[in-house]
Parts: structure tokens; sequence; C-alpha cells
DNA sequence: TACGTTCGGCGAAACGTTTCCAGCCCTGCT
DNA sequence: AGCAGGGCTGGAAACGTTTCGCCGAACGTA
């Protein structure tokens, strides 16, 4: 019986008529059916296919018969059965995947994961924490390896849940206030503080500042290094130049105009985020003050360099940040079991023109 | 016995000790340990989570019992079983994750996907034929709904071998030689065309072209338009003013200075990519030449327009692009049998300055 | 009251894979 | 020559879910 399937190494043309890709009944080829035209066992096809050892007529058989059926593995089946159930996958939380420093993240998620034979499961959340928790559940639910997140800040008890549900979770660019949590971020506030202290070395005494959402941790610790720098230097905080919980381009160009319009206007401007940073730039050249009113933004920008005067930037690596968040995830999934861990990365603050505009006499 | 299992509506505490998540065993909880603890069948669970009919009174004792017990759906044991064996998962493949033109074809692709409640499974290919194979072959083996690829062109048999395995398969931004192939593009030719006979009305007589890879579709297509352009203007090709095969900032740099050196240089640029745009303009502005010579790219640039004088580009509108693709996959997966599709979207051209500056009579 | 019909719940089969286990053959030793 | 042992192989169980087929209860009608 077993003898009339054999075929000795010769594949029967008419075992199978299919050329390729599905079988007769228009499903795709399965192990099964790889392992009746070659004549072996099914166990003998997953062995082949998961490269264990295997006597190579048989293997050589298999291979042939897969190859003339079109078969492809079935990962998920894979992973239903397999003991370590893991799904070769990583689920990835940005805040808007087409924002180019979530791009850069996630480039370097990718990377690290791709060299550990591992996809990515992206999604955006823009700060929405509905959205936030949504993604969450859809990942856990396709079993995701593990979580690397940019949290909202309104979620950490999902997060929490999920690795208590044996899903490691680590935090990227940001914090949460879930305890047990991995996290790499930069050092938000000496980078801010070490911009104003510039600032206010080139003799800026109305310096203000432009915020994102405060639920964004990255936004609040952004403002405690420019309050620290301030008082450091001895320097005054001016309410009415502090501007938070802006969103956006428009929202930081508005605002921008609005300080500039003061009767005691800043000499200079930091400002939290990239897209805040743009919406500064276009309102000062709107109002011709870009070589007269100094500027600093938090996150490179593509082009800074090549505009007239170049934007001076506090730098954040980004390819570090998602390569160590990776790293910490890897960790977890090789078994390490301690306690949260955080890891602080340095910004760079890059010189550029614009943070070097000294307080003009007056304006 | 089904009777002492019955728990009447009471959930008792004592079947399940665990406060959440994880049953006793350390395992997830399953629709069987739901069922067990609900008192009821494990289709009822099913068909509770999947919101089919069932009475109220065994609905609200499930949900009880699976809200005690963290009790999570695995998508991949139900897409296994599910008749129509949908993952609601998409493959995208694109250049370079973190490009933010590749950045914003991927968040309007997931935003078109999030509204079919479906996710994202992307990678980049850094135009590597190699990987690109690499990530259409474990988007098979996870079984993914659909494809969207932006194709590196050097393996457009594996696109279309995907497609007649039953997924479907939609090529973003370029078009591939597979014949049955849906794809979404931008009118490339039209768009280069149409700026190169600007440039000549504006008296430029020597307008360089730097282009990308010839691998790639798209800078075939502009270098095309740019031929064309030249043609119709009935202005000369001159050969040494052509650049191509560049690829990245510093290469299209590199070329820029080289042209620039040249007895007779160029009195115009056009780019066909948004990074060798980058490279030429940081090559004349180090000559201090971006006010004398003209510069025109393809695609648009961020902070473009802060930049003095403006980059002019022929713009494509990315949301656009993504949408469309999303939408033909989604009619192939809504079961359209038809022929190949081809979506073809205008460009438009953004003049912001560069693009305007007129012949110089001599330099 | 008896019978036919409908409805909904239940257990079991099935999805494609990996893993367990029993059996086989071959080798090597006594 | 016989037996113990080891390495491969193949059938079957299992993973967590959906679907199928059946059965019992409830209801309406004669």
């Amino acid at each position: 019986m077993r003898g009339s399937r054999r075929l000795h190494g010769v594949i029967d043309p008419r075992e199978k008529t299919l050329s390729s890709e599905h079988n007769d009944n228009g499903r795709r080829s399965t192990m099964r059916d790889v392992a009746t035209m070659a004549g072996v066992g099914i166990a003998t096809v997953s062995r082949v296919v998961n490269g264990k050892p295997v006597t190579p007529d048989l293997a050589e058989r298999v291979k042939r018969a897969a190859e003339l059926l079109g078969y492809r593995q079935d990962l998920t089946a894979s992973s239903l059965r397999r003991a370590d159930r893991r799904t070769h996958t990583l689920g990835l939380v940005l805040e808007d995947a087409a924002n180019p420093f979530s791009a850069a993240l996630h480039r370097a998620v990718e990377d690290a994961a791709a060299e550990h034979g591992m996809l990515l499961l992206a999604g955006s959340t823009d700060e929405d924490p509905v959205r936030e928790r949504g993604l969450l559940k859809t990942f856990a639910a396709r079993r995701v390896d593990g979580l690397i997140v940019v949290p909202t800040g309104q979620n950490d008890t999902d997060l929490d849940a999920a690795r208590r549900a044996g899903t490691p979770v680590v935090c990227m660019d940001r914090r949460t206030t879930a305890p047990q949590v991995d996290a790499v971020t930069v050092d938000n506030r000496a980078g801010v503080q070490a911009a104003v202290k510039r600032l206010h070395a080139a003799g800026h005494r109305r310096i203000a500042f432009l915020g994102d959402l405060r639920t964004i941790w990255t936004a609040e610790e952004r403002y405690a290094g420019f309050v620290k720098g301030l008082a450091e230097a001895g320097c005054v905080l001016h309410r009415s130049l502090v501007r938070r919980d802006l969103h956006g381009v428009e929202a930081a160009q508005e605002a921008t105009r609005e300080l500039l319009a003061l009767a005691h206007a800043p000499t200079a401007f930091i400002s939290g985020q990239n897209l805040l940073t743009v919406g500064a730039r276009m309102a000062l050249q709107e109002l011709r003050l870009q070589h007269r009113v100094a500027l600093i933004g938090f996150d490179d920008l593509p082009l800074a360099g090549l505009l007239e005067p170049g934007i001076s930037v506090i730098a954040q690596d980004h390819a570090a940040i998602g390569r160590e968040a990776a790293g910490l995830l890897f960790d977890r999934l090789d078994g390490e079991r301690g306690p949260a861990r955080h890891r602080v990365l340095p910004t760079r603050y890059l010189a550029r023109g614009s943070g070097e505009i000294p307080a003009a006499e007056d304006r």
C-alpha cells in the first residue's frame, strides 16, 4: 500500500496535475498534499520544512514535491501548535506613521526585528487613547510576541495589562506610569536645559516656549527642562511667553505670531517638537524675523541645514532609540525577568545659526 | 452533571481563582475555559464572541466569565478555521520606511486598512530584490489577505506568483511587468515634461537631469518625460548633462558639483527623486548658486517652502496614491475578478522660486 | 393530548501544523 | 546468531477556534 504511493525519487506527474500554487480543489497545497505526493509521512514533511535531520533521499523527494505543488508553509497554523507559540511578529504603536520622526523609529525597529527573523505590525494612534487601546487589543488578539509602544500616556493600565498577560512591552521615546514597563527615552530635560543656557548666555532674557499636548510625556519633560534652565540661569519665567498644548504646524505658527505681536515680544523661541519648530519658523519668516529672533527646536528636521539661517536643534538619535527599544524587548523574549529598565540616551545640540542669534539691543 | 457546572447567572469565584489574564497553568485563558466557567458549550462562547444571536441570559454569563478570566480571542486560531480564512492583515512592501515619501504612503494605506478592520505588516526593501523576495515569502507564509507593493522591478515573477496563489496584489507608485497586477501611479512623464517646458520657456537651453537607479520604474518614466519634454521644446539633449543611477543625497550632491564644474555648465537642473533634490540643492548652496541656477525636483519635501529660494517641485498626492491602492486591493478582496487596472493620478507643479529662475545671460 | 416544526445549544469534527510516541530497521556487541 | 540500543519514520493527538449535525425543548395546531 505504501509502496504504491512511493515514487522512489521520481515525481509522477499524474499524481498532482497542477503546475503550481493550487491543488485540484483550488485550495492551497498543504503538508498533507506534499506528504502524499512524496510518499512520506506528514511528520517527515514538517521536519524537512523546519530543517531538522532527515534521510537525504526522503528530504530530496519532499523538496521536489513541495516545489511542484508550490507549497508554502502556513505560519499561522505553525505558531498555533508550536511549543513556544511564537508568531515572530512584533506590534509597533506609533504616534503617526507619516511623521518623519515616527518613520525613523519604525525603520530602526524594523531592522532590529529583521535580524531576529521578526516582522512588524504597525499602527498610528494620533495621540488618541481610544485608537491606542484598539491597537493594543488587536495586537494582543494576533498574539504578537512583543510590543514596542510610543504611548499616548492615557492608557497606561492597558500597557501593564498586556505585560501581565505575558506580552513583553517596551515604551519608546516616552515613559509610562505603569511601573514595570521597560522604556527608552532621551534626556529631554537636559537637552532643553542646555539650550536655554545657551540662549541666556547669548543675552536673551525673554525666551518663549512652544510645547506640544501636555498629555505627552516628552512635552512635559521638555517644559520641565525649560523651567529648570531658566531657574539655573537666574532668568525670569514669563508665563505669557509659554504656550503649551499646541499640536501641529498651524497651531505653532499662530502662537508664534501672537507672541511676536506682544509689546514685550520674546527675543528667542524654544520649540518642543519638530512640527512646532516648522510652524514657528514659518511665522518668523512671514515677518522676516528669522535673522533677528533666535529659534531652537527639539528634534531634527530634514532640510534644517539648508535654510538661511539653518535651524539649530536639540537632536536625538532615532536609530539608536529604535535599536535600544528593540534590544530591551529581545532581552525579555530571551527570558529576562528582572525589574523594569529605563535607558536614557543623550541628545546632541546642532548649532546651525538660528540658535546662535544674539539678543538684539532692542526691537 | 451539566447542572453542577452551571452557575445560573452567578459567577462562582472558586471555579477560577485567577484575577485576570492567566488561568491556573499560566496559560492564557481559552474559549474552553470561558465555556466551563459560564457553564455553556464552547460553541456558544464562539457565537457570543462573534456577535451572533444568543439567548441574552447565556450571553451575559459568557461575557462575565470572559471578563473575569481576561479572555482574549486568538485570531490566529480563528482565521485558521474560519470559512473565509481571512487574517485581516495586509502586507506592505516599501522602499524604505524611514523615507518621508514611503511613510506618507504607509499612513494612507493604514487609514484605508483601518476602515476595513485590517492591520498592516510592513517591510522595507532598500531596492534590494533579495529582500523584496524575502518579504513576499514571509508575507505569504503569514497568509496576508492582500499585498500592496512598491516593487523594486526585479522580482516581477514573484509578484505574479503571489497573485496566482490567490493573494491579490497591487503595485503602488510603480508599475510592474507582471501583466495581470493592478497598479496606482502618478503621471511621471507628463509631470517632468511640463517642468522641462517651463524651464525652456524661461530661456534655459542647458538643462541637466539627475536620475535614480534605472531599475526603478519611476526613474525611467521621469527620464522619458525629460527626453520628451526637450524634444517637444526643440531643445538639444546634452548627454553630458544627464546623470542617472544616482541613489541617495551624497551621490546627487557629488554629481551636481561635477556638472557645475563643466565648461558649459547647466543653467537648470531637474531632479528625479526627493533625496536627489536635496543633494542637488546642497551642492548649489555650497557654491552659492541657488539663486542663479534653476532647480525643479520631483516629489515634495517637508521644508521646501521655507528655503530661500523655495524649491519648486512636481508634487504627488501621497495620500491619494495610498488610498487608491488600498481601494483597488479591497475591490479584489470583495471578489472583483476583472483584468488588471491601472490608475494614473496627476501631478501638480508647485512654483516656489527655484524653478522660476530665468537662464542667466552668461555665467 | 399528541404530533410536527422550529429554534437554539451542545459535542465533535475540522483547519494545517508540530509534537509525542510507538514501531521499525539497522548496527554493534556478546 | 541473538539481542540491546539508537536513530528515523509515520500515525495520531493537540493547539484554539469555527462550523456541522444532532438533539431536546418549546410552541402551535389538530
